[in-house]
Parts: C-alpha cells; sequence; structure tokens
DNA sequence: TTTTATTTGGCAAACGTTTACTGGAATCTT
DNA sequence: AAGATTCCAGTAAACGTTTGCCAAATAAAA
C-alpha cells in the first residue's frame, strides 16, 4: 500500500491530532473513523471498538469547524437577551445552556442592552457563525429587525407574539394562572382596594399581564377602576415613580400587584422611604420571581415564570422547527405566586397588625 | 472563459450566498474578494470599491466555520466561570463580551457549577470548537484540571494564581487597598473589636483577603486575635453559619468583615433574626459588590472589585499572550471601599444610635 | 526600444471533516 | 455451485474559505 503523502508538509511543525491519525492507527480508512464517531449503525462492531480504542489512547477529538463547514450544521443557537445584568436573565441562560450542551450545542448569548445598534451587531455575529436558529427572549417590540432572520430562514423562538414565518414560533405564557393567584391570595386576605403597575404598554407582555390582573379583578367581583392602574416601565426606577404618584392620590389602595419584580422592588423603596411598613400598611406582589425577589427587604411575595421552563421551552421548540417543520406545535409555559412576607391584611382590618 | 461549472449540482435546491458569487458579481476572482475583504493592502483601490460594492448589493457575508478551518483561527475564547446565577458573574460576562465582540471574537461561557464533571465538559467543549484562549474566572481550586489545556497549548488567563506554562498569565487583584480602606473606615469610626469571616482557605484569593485583612489590622495598630478569625466558603450559607458562630462567642466584636458579599448578606439575615440592628448595633462590611449589595437591606458597605476591570484585563490578556507570547506581562486589578449603610458608629460609643 | 523591477490578480492547493458512490466479500437462493 | 443479494469499508468529491506561487501587466531603468 503506497502510503498516500500528505502534499505540501512545509510547515508542519505541530499539527494538530486528525482524523487520518486515528484512521491509520486503527488500521482503516478516514470515512471508517468518521461513521464510528457519528454512530452510524453500518459500522463493524469490531472495527468500531477499534477506533474507539484509538480515539482514546491517542485523545483525539474532531474539529467541530470542518465537520460544521461540510456537514452545513453550526450546532450553535443565538440566544438573544436584553441584559445580562437583569437579574432575570442569567437562569434562563442556564437552563438554555444546559438543554444545548447536553444535546451537543453550543449558545451564542447577545445582549441588546436596549439599543438598536446592538441588536443589529447580535443578529449579524450570529448569522455570521450560521446558528441553526435564535430564541429571542427579549420582551422586547425589536421584531422589525429581525426581519433578516426570518428571510435568511433561521429558526426563532420568541415569547407571547411572534412574527409570521414558516419557521417561527411563539411561546406561550399563562399569565392569568399567577396572577389569578395573587389577586385571589390578596382578596382571602381582605384586600379589595389593589392597584397595578404595569410595564411599558408597547409590549405585548406587559399588556397581557395587565389583562390578566384586570380579568382576575372582575373575577373576585372588583371593579377594574382606572386611577388605580398605573404605567411603569419594568425598571426599579419605573416603580418608584410609579408608586410616587400613587403615594400622591387622594385614596389609597391597601395592595398593589407590579408588572414585575425590579418595578414591586422600586416600590418597596419609596414605601419604605415614606415610612409605610409593608405589609403592614400596604401589601406589595412582584412579577417574575428573580433571585433578588428573595433577598429584599421583606421578601417579596411575587408570581414565579420558572426560567428554566422558559429556557427548555424555547430550546424545545427550536429544535422542533428543526426537525418537523411543518407541524405547528405550541408550548405553554406556566406560572405560579410565591407567598413571602410583602402581604399581609390590609390595614385597619381586624386582623392587621397581628 | 469557459465558466467552471460547479461540479455536482444536484442539490442546488437554495445555496447560500458564496464567495464565488460575489466574484462573479463584481466581475473579478474570489482571491480578490477574499483579499478585499481581509483588508489585504495589495489589491487595487478600484477593484476593491467594487467589491464592497457587490458585497453591499448582495448583502453577502463570509461563512465563519470555512474561514477559521483554513486561517486556523476560530476567533473564540472560552470564559470560565463558577456559576452565571451568582450575580457577581453576568457583569464580569458583560465586560468580556463586550471587549470579545467589539474585537471580532465571540465567547464560550462555561458554568462550572462547582462540579468537577463540568468544569471536563466544559473544557472539553472549548477544546472541540478551538477557542483561541481561556479566561479562569473560577477563583477555584479546579487547576489540575486544565491540565489539558496547557498541554493543548491554549493561552490562558487567570486571577490571582496561575498553573506553570509558557501561555499561561495571572491577574493580579490589589485586595490589600480596598480591604485597607474598609478597615480603616472602620477604625475611624471607631471600631476596634473587628472579625473577619473569611471564604474557604484551600482558595487562593480567600487566604490573599484574608492576609490583607490581617496586615491592615496592624496597621491600625490592632493584633489580630484568633477567635475574631472565622472561615466562611463564600455562599449565604456560610456566612449564616459563621454569624451564628460569631454570636454564640463571649464577647462581640463591633464589626465584621467578610470576604465577600453573599457572606456578608448571609450574616446580616442571621443578625436580623437575632434582632440586632445593623448598622447600630453591629457594622457589616462585604467584598466584591456584587449588584445585590445595593438591594439589601441594609445596604451593603462593601469593597468593590470591578468586574469590568477584571473582565478587560483577562480578554487584553489573551490577546496579549497570542501576540507577544514571550513577553510576559502583569496586570494589576484595584479594589476600593463603596460605603453605603451597613456600617456606623460602634455600639455604646458616644456618637452610636446618632 | 528593450530589459528589469514592481505591482497586482488569478489559479489551485490546502484546511479536516462528511457522505454519495463503488466494488469486494460474505451470505443467501435456487 | 452459480447467480443474486446484502453488507460494509474504502475512495474521492465536496463544504467555503485563505494564501503561496506564478504570470500578466504596468512602470522604471537602461
Amino acid at each position: 500500500m503506497p502510503e498516500k503523502k500528505r502534499p505540501l508538509e512545509l510547515k508542519k511543525e505541530k499539527r494538530r491530532l486528525d482524523i487520518r491519525d486515528v484512521a491509520k492507527h486503527a488500521r482503516v480508512s478516514i470515512a471508517t473513523v468518521s461513521r464510528t464517531i457519528n454512530r452510524v449503525p453500518t459500522v463493524d462492531k469490531a472495527l468500531a471498538e477499534r477506533v474507539w480504542k484509538s480515539i482514546d489512547t491517542l485523545n483525539y477529538f474532531p474539529n467541530t469547524q470542518a465537520r460544521s463547514l461540510v456537514s452545513g450544521r453550526s450546532r450553535l443557537f443565538g440566544l438573544l437577551i436584553s441584559e445580562i445584568t437583569n437579574p432575570f436573565f442569567p437562569e434562563l441562560i442556564q437552563g438554555f445552556e444546559e438543554m444545548a450542551v447536553s444535546n451537543g450545542y453550543e449558545i451564542l448569548i447577545g445582549s441588546t442592552n436596549y439599543d438598536l445598534g446592538r441588536i443589529d451587531t447580535c443578529i449579524r455575529r450570529m448569522l455570521e457563525r450560521n446558528v441553526e436558529g435564535v430564541a429571542v427572549m427579549t420582551f422586547g417590540i425589536e421584531q422589525p429587525l429581525l426581519a433578516e432572520l426570518v428571510t435568511r430562514e433561521v429558526p426563532m423562538v420568541f415569547v407571547d407574539t411572534a412574527p409570521a414565518g414558516p419557521l417561527v414560533r411563539a411561546l406561550q405564557v399563562d399569565y392569568q394562572k399567577g396572577i389569578r393567584e395573587g389577586v385571589q391570595h390578596l382578596a382571602a386576605l381582605g384586600h379589595r382596594e389593589i392597584s397595578f403597575i404595569s410595564g411599558p404598554l408597547q409590549q405585548r407582555s406587559s399588556q397581557l399581564r395587565r389583562q390578566a390582573f384586570l380579568r382576575a379583578m372582575e373575577e373576585i367581583g372588583v371593579a377594574p377602576c382606572n386611577n388605580r392602574l398605573l404605567e411603569g416601565n419594568h425598571t426599579l426606577e419605573g416603580g418608584m415613580a410609579a408608586m410616587e404618584d400613587l403615594l400622591k392620590k387622594s385614596s389609597l389602595p391597601t395592595a398593589v400587584m407590579c408588572s414585575n419584580d425590579m418595578t414591586a422592588i422600586g416600590a418597596l423603596r419609596v414605601l419604605a422611604r415614606a415610612g409605610m411598613k409593608v405589609p403592614e400598611e400596604m401589601s406589595v406582589i412582584g412579577f417574575d420571581d428573580i433571585h433578588l425577589a428573595e433577598f429584599v427587604y421583606p421578601p417579596l411575595t411575587t408570581v414565579q415564570m420558572s426560567r428554566n421552563d422558559l429556557a427548555r421551552g424555547a430550546f424545545e421548540a427550536l429544535r422542533a422547527i428543526r426537525e418537523t417543520p411543518e407541524k405547528m406545535g405550541r408550548t405553554t409555559i406556566t406560572t405560579g405566586l410565591i407567598v413571602r412576607q410583602s402581604t399581609g391584611y390590609p390595614r385597619g382590618s381586624a386582623l392587621s397588625g397581628l
């Protein structure tokens, strides 16, 4: 057998370990090595064994770039988030990463920081690396910018609402369940005067949360009153501002429900500064159950939306699009109340201060 | 010119836009296109212009996998962290990502979760994707496991201390400065009885912080006393346990300094539960200045270690290794005190309770 | 004008895989 | 036992770039 010599061995120096090295060591062709690695079932048991041994002794692993170049699969998913320092996202990332890694994928994280220019960069980066799909978990309104991804036929998954496209899916969040639990928890304690601080209303998910609140209020027989409804922007500052507005009004509610935890934490601050005790003088409920919620004072009663479920749902959806693009599946994420210490009986009730 | 036809056009369907398409459109060879994109200076102005135009109108961008396959550069850096849900890390990631992206790099994040098996997986993942360097920001003791990276000659950068290797660097953190500031802040308020809750002492960075504390105490003329020195483990639970131990002792200190913020927050909890007011009855100082520190009650006085500096330092170090491996640079990260509301006059002092 | 030097662009070989195709050996039919 | 079938390993083409080498074209020198 005439040893086929590798051409142009000028700068050999230190070559990376190669599939050919394995082939030579196991005395098979590179095709067999490749097939063994990819667990193609037609390769003979004994041969495969030999190949695996060689791989092991040589400590070889395949070159991903070469692999994905020829197979056309990057095994890369993009994950688009708002900002990584927002405590909501790291858990989401963790869940997504876990799914990805255990399925042989890698993940490319893009933080938009609410900046249109950055979104563009992120999309570009993902496109360049040939991601096989993108999970858009920003809750924002950047959808027009994602047109490029749609036209390039990159599978995508969104939360709540998604642009049209055959390879695009939306994860449904059941806001109603958790928010209803929150409202009923308050109602059970005796609250009737409940305010709601929403997120930015141009955001679909903010609208949905607000609607869920209104519906839950109707269910307990309280007519939603306009001057109980404030608009925040899902930031700490927004929560502070909204609560300040609220405190200026003539009639105070006995409880406040917030569209997310940061808003609630902002509200908590203003209340503390105004000398109002929580929960004795005002109950507060958040939404999301971010890590922070537990550490704040008092620990925040909040509606949990599992980041892990969200992450898993997004990953599975992306995979599903790849594998069965014709099937339009629907995934629903559930929510539920976590009771901590920011809720109690309404002030002035017989039981308050107990 | 005989149009060289692409062989085997069976499954053309929808080909991705190609360097050849650009070449054809600009009426040049693919080599020229490549050189234009890579800004090789020998390409003629006019031609380059034409090529850029074509690239623009076709909306082309190169395939990264092919690129890195042939060039041998993945333009990928690994970032190894302990756990992404630990609020210390997201800011670090953000800084690192920013540096990376603006330099045309992508980043692969690996969370060890303090699990040896996962570390192995992370290293493997990074190796498979051919990272050009790894920033190990775990503060842990996983160094033996990284031997593989050393032997494969992957540039690496660590915090505080690094294993031997020509392509390995360590970032120096100036713990002394911030910790001295903390101790002097307490001393200025009148504290003399100061405890220290360290991190796990098998961790180099824990040792260094502890040493810095002892030295700072000597500087203010207080002999470090053994039963003022506790060992925690840098977690909330560890901080709680240590503080509980402390409260059992016969003589209480008037202030506690902690090796990180989570420890301090744990301590805060135990103090609150024990009915001790902070800072009136006990002052507490943390370390790191994580996001959380500001939101805890009372807002935590702490020593800031800039995650951004750390991230930038790590990135620059990795780049420096690539470019001038012979030069052994040293980068120092500074620290400094952030005074919030968990420190005050010692109890019993004339001014306390003011 | 001819020769020599200098640009500059094109050809084609790599990069390390996967995979369609091929053909020899083994197994099955009759 | 001969032909038909099945099985499986090897050959080589392809993936989309970069880049060493070379030739054509242009400029400079003689």
